[in-house]
DNA sequence: AACATTTACTAGAGCGCTCTAGTCACGAGC
DNA sequence: GCTCGTGACTAGAGCGCTCTAGTAAATGTT
């Protein structure tokens, strides 16, 4: 910096100031400082320009290296926070590395919030992180004081599906539930409330989470042979175990209509296919940019309203055979 | 810091030494030192340390965040990292966030070297990094000065995979290449070499790197129906859509053994269960590591060999039938 | 013409650490 | 009894920035 403001012929100050792009510098003296600059290959550093400054403006993340659908979110914080002039602090959990040692390591660098990726900490240990600076759940609905939650709203993720069922002319719509995973309650309530909406009896067979139990699931849907003509799932990866069963006896979609959630990687593959539900990353991410800045400059938040997902439509979803 | 080092009665450059593990000071007061620290709650901030260092012994990685094996490397990484004394820095990159800003940020936190997973920059913007400090890429095979190069012998994979399938008793085996995907040469070599080793001749089927390109490979197969009683393909995602159409008129592995590579999360499902070629993240993670290390402290490195795959045994391979 | 305001710039303290060069006391060695 | 280590500790500069307070000149106002 110094080097830069004698080329230039300024004081370090001007130099700062134009590399802040701050008021108070000239248009000539900020090109001559800038061309001074980009002749010595100056870039100023992040970390001493952080350190000086009450704000730093830097939001830690911690997500899930093997969970696609935080890289998606992630991608989505990134423009989100650079919208709202923060900036990001990765820090992954894995197998590994559990979750509070990723924390650990971004409150040693000063993170103003902390946002967390669908956490696994218990409440009380969120609520104490509270303590030190604003903490965000993204994606997993927890009751802990204090802590600001952005999720998607499951429900009506549930609804999407049934609705476009009912639209392509269904009306006996089973739900292959994931019994007691997190969000299952809320997707299968989702399910039975639009099903009665549109004076149908819901029924709802027990599934699970993984593709074994997709598989298992499937299975059982042949022997019991309930009357069903579409089916919406718990997950994706349960549609895909029970997609892989069931088209050795079934075709899909023209026997049968099948519906997953979470629009994951596999889900989108060619030859998958599946319809299914996608969360709003953009607006999560956006959500979760806005309660951080409030919680850092205003005060408190008011907790804000699930976001709605959106439906996927794909190949495994069509009219029924009349 | 100061309220710590007044709170126990000392100077903060003693609280320093206590905090560095560093010698100077006597048991009874780094107790003390420690005891008013974890009472005021202090953590050391991390910058303002690396800013009076010379050292920062801090490691950038850019990863691709839809990548689930950058996500292994990245859990790797850590622990060699830490093994070795050094701190992780992550920049994701994203179809929205390209690698070039990933990297440019990273330079923001004056890494002392940068760790590139599966780089799609050109050899001279990866030269060009070289100057400012070593840059290391890892799993693709550039070839730029000044860049050290960590990787997988994909030869030794394709190895394996036709020895596994040799051991078991097969005598026909096709090789479903990649085409020109990066890689793909390497792997259909070191398949004909294994071949003609044992004395067998080898056959090539054009494939892809795409599920649906596996599909449409399969559907060549059962035309052509050559003699093969084994295919080692591209890679996982060729292999999934090859199984998929393949398994409609073949029992897998009774009638045809099939082998993929990269061990994706998708051929660890349990319904695919696909026997594959393994990339040794903890050893491509401590060489890189290593080489970062020997290039901060010593003169150059020598390039040293590409690191052996392991052979990752599932259901889709058996003896075959007599 | 006298004063106020604005613009362009600088000096220097401060951010939270580390690190070098000390000081001081105590015991060993001759 | 004197020097010489050695262990325990401190003072203070410095890392690369930002930011407040201030100066000096140009412009505006009556």
């Amino acid at each position: 910096m110094e080097d830069v403001a004698r080329v230039a012929g300024v004081s370090r100050a001007l130099v700062s100031i134009v590399y802040r792009d701050a008021p108070g510098a000239s248009e000539a003296t900020r090109a001559r400082v800038l061309a001074a600059g980009s002749e010595l290959g100056y870039r100023p550093d992040h970390r001493a320009r952080l350190l000086g400054r009450t704000r730093t403006r830097l939001l830690g993340v911690t997500f899930d290296v093997q969970a696609p659908f935080h890289g998606d979110l992630v991608e989505a914080l990134y423009s989100a926070a650079e919208a709202a002039g923060y900036d990001l602090a990765l820090s992954a959990v894995a197998p590994s590395r559990q979750e509070s040692r990723a924390v650990q390591s971004l409150l040693d660098y000063r993170c103003e919030a902390l946002v967390l990726l669908g956490p696994q900490l218990s409440p009380s240990a969120l609520t104490a992180l509270t303590e030190s600076q604003p903490v965000i759940v993204v994606g997993r609905k927890v009751k802990a004081t204090g802590v600001d939650v952005v999720r998607t709203d499951d429900m009506a993720g549930s609804r999407l599906a049934v609705e476009h069922l009912l639209s392509l002319g269904h009306r006996s719509i089973l739900h292959i539930d994931g019994g007691k995973s997190s969000g299952a309650a809320e997707r299968r309530t989702g399910y039975r409330n639009a099903m009665r909406h549109a004076g149908l009896s819901p029924l709802v067979q027990t599934g699970g989470r993984t593709e074994a139990e997709g598989a298992d699931a499937a299975k059982t849907f042949l022997n019991d042979a309930p009357p069903a003509t579409a089916v919406t799932l718990f997950n994706d990866r349960l549609a895909t175990g029970f997609l892989d069963t069931i088209r050795q006896s079934l075709r899909v979609p023209q026997d049968l209509s099948v519906v997953g959630y979470d629009n994951t990687t596999i889900s989108r593959l060619s030859h998958i296919s599946l319809t299914t539900i996608a969360q709003n990353t953009a607006a999560l991410a956006a959500e979760t940019i806005a309660k951080a800045h409030t919680r850092l400059t205003d005060a408190p938040t008011a907790p804000t309203p699930p976001i709605p997902p959106t439906l996927v439509p794909r190949s495994t979803t069509s009219p029924p055979a009349s």
